[in-house]
DNA sequence: TTGTAAGCGTTATCAG
DNA sequence: CTGATAACGCTTACAA
């Protein structure tokens, strides 16, 4: 046979993409052989025909087509995520986590966005149906999540993310929120802070911030000091600004602080400080969930929550691949991480607090 | 018929998944007339059939597979995208505008992360081509991005996102950097800096960062003044501040200002800064590419070069649409998007600089 | 060690 | 208007 350039010879055909029969016909040899070649069976074959086989492969630079693979044998080795905010840095840091980790197990990740939406993370979960995953990980939405079983085949593994759902018949992997937030409100306490509210979007339906309210309303209790939830709609501009006028025009209780329950939230919070001109933590302290890459930058530092998000993508990843070994015949199993206090200078001692302008204003 | 609750009527059956041929028998057709149901040719059938079929999809909560779909129709309705890096916050906002764009045509997008390795790159288009996708958005790896026709057939619609190819075989979807770069330099200049720098990642290899920097030496000698390309690897420690550094005891040529050519470089330049002490932009002016979220809450806020990242994304998918609708047989066409320069204190004129220290300094 | 043939869940092409 | 039947590309008994 003569052989032409490596790049003549490694060009894909146009047209008609090229199949098992092709290969079997350029090897000399049935499909039923090189489907055995094709599953590493190295056991079974003749070395003769393995190599036959494996240029043939090589020279028409073959791949089998896992469509096909998948009807036969239903094994899609497709695995849906659906996330509440793709915008969110929390959800792309596990992301990650969980991409690699599928990665490992020879897995795809098909991502969807339901952007908040109940709807639209109905419509995704029929369409992630329809391609058949093996498993699902999901960040609901919000409220209304108690219809996610009836989208999905009774059987289909699935893990929740972040947010659970009360009747925990699922897996679910995610943060201890309440001893988080009591880490967080002692630590309040303890330089000095008395008079504290938690900033957090609306609380229903959300398992998240609920236990998030919990855990600070149990802490607050605990320290005997005067604690508010606050729970402010983003969507509507000036909320926030509202939300915290009103707090510091409250009765002097002491030294005042605030939580923000979410990452987005901070940012709205810090914004909001910077419009009102309030100094942090001179005016008001800050501790915000979740770590940012900018939380180091602005003002004096703001002290943060911080998550380990990567592990918990792997994790999420581990547990679905758990179920998927078993048949989905295992318990439910929570996985539950625990958050970091990241201590900087948002939340520095109330006497000795510096009373540091932001930035930016003169 | 007797009808159970609605709960136990939609209850979807454990073990095998309900099929065309379920739906068949329990409306009382044959599998091609639901085949004709679940396309839509209402036009053909009966409204009795219909309606009978209509029950029947309803009752067993069925759902076509589309694995079976594609196999037969060779449509897969997927599309590929790999990106070089999902944490980059540039990345995430366009995938939001192209995960709606796919939705709203009926795609599925199935999302990879090159991590910025070509070789892993190469491993995930050799898995996408397993699952037969319809188009692929590529936001190169790096350097060695010439392979990837190797790895996908030569008839498979590419858009390339943000970085090139010399080729210009492939659609392509991205800014115009040089005017964007130019306009950068020369607000600068005309706020009287008089020293520049531009920090970038290594330029070899990756179109964006070799255009910014064309761009940033064609304004700086069209305006006569100072300025210099610094190369940066940001994975070493410290190899930023002692950029900066060396840059800041430089001979006096006028105020110094720099532009980084990422938000990720924009990150580690403030941070640097905040290490060095170096006021902003009282000692240093900085612009960065691409807006983000903390743009304005650092120091006196950072002056960037936003992207229109939604619209890249949405550009992005209707080009591959176009493109699958002509079935591949249009001239690569490049969709180039302008970058709006929203100033802030960071590059404040250079004689009426407040010098204001980064917060948290004391 | 290898080949033949059935079947995975659809759609499309025929007939009827 | 509707029903058989043959693909689609692959895996897997069962034979040889």
């Amino acid at each position: 046979m003569s052989r032409g350039s490596p790049a003549e010879e490694y060009r894909i055909p146009v047209g008609r993409a090229t199949t098992i029969v092709d290969v079997a016909e350029r090897a000399g040899v049935s499909k039923a052989t090189v489907s055995r070649y094709l599953s590493g069976k190295s056991e079974v074959l003749s070395e003769a025909t393995w190599k036959q086989i494996e240029d043939a492969v090589a020279a028409l630079n073959y791949r089998p087509s896992q469509i096909a693979r998948s009807l036969k044998g239903g094994h899609t080795r497709l695995i849906g995520m659906v996330v509440a905010d793709v915008t969110n840095p929390y959800s792309v840091a596990v992301l990650k986590g969980a991409e690699d980790e599928c990665q490992r197990a020879g897995y795809m990740l098909a991502l969807c966005n339901s952007g908040g939406s109940p709807e639209k993370e109905q419509l995704l979960l029929a369409g992630l149906r329809a391609y058949r995953i093996e498993g699902l990980i999901l960040n609901l939405a919000g409220p209304g999540g108690e219809k996610v079983p009836e989208a999905m085949p009774a059987d289909l593994p699935v893990v929740l993310l972040d947010r659970h759902l009360p009747a925990g018949r699922f897996d679910f992997v995610g943060l201890d929120n309440i001893a988080a937030m009591g880490e967080a409100t002692r630590h309040l306490v303890g330089n000095g802070y008395r008079d504290l509210m938690l900033l957090a979007e609306p609380l229903r339906g959300v398992s998240v911030r609920i236990e998030r309210g919990l855990g600070f309303r149990e802490a607050v209790a605990a320290a005997g000091c005067s604690g508010e939830v606050c729970e402010v709609d983003l969507r509507q501009e000036g909320a926030m600004g509202a939300a915290l006028a009103r707090f510091m025009a409250g009765p002097d209780r002491g030294p005042r602080a605030v939580i923000a329950a979410s990452g987005l939230v901070t940012l709205r919070t810090v914004q909001a400080m910077q419009a009102l001109g309030l100094r942090m933590p001179g005016d008001l302290a800050v501790v915000g969930f979740d770590e940012l890459e900018w939380s180091s930058l602005v003002g004096p530092g703001i002290t943060t929550i911080a998550q380990p998000t990567y592990d918990i993508g792997i994790a999420v990843v581990r547990s679905l691949l758990a179920r998927l070994a078993t048949h989905n015949m295992t318990e439910p199993r929570s996985t539950i991480f625990t958050g970091r206090l990241v201590v900087r200078g948002s939340s520095a001692p109330a006497g000795a607090a510096r009373h540091v302008r932001p930035a930016g204003e003169g």
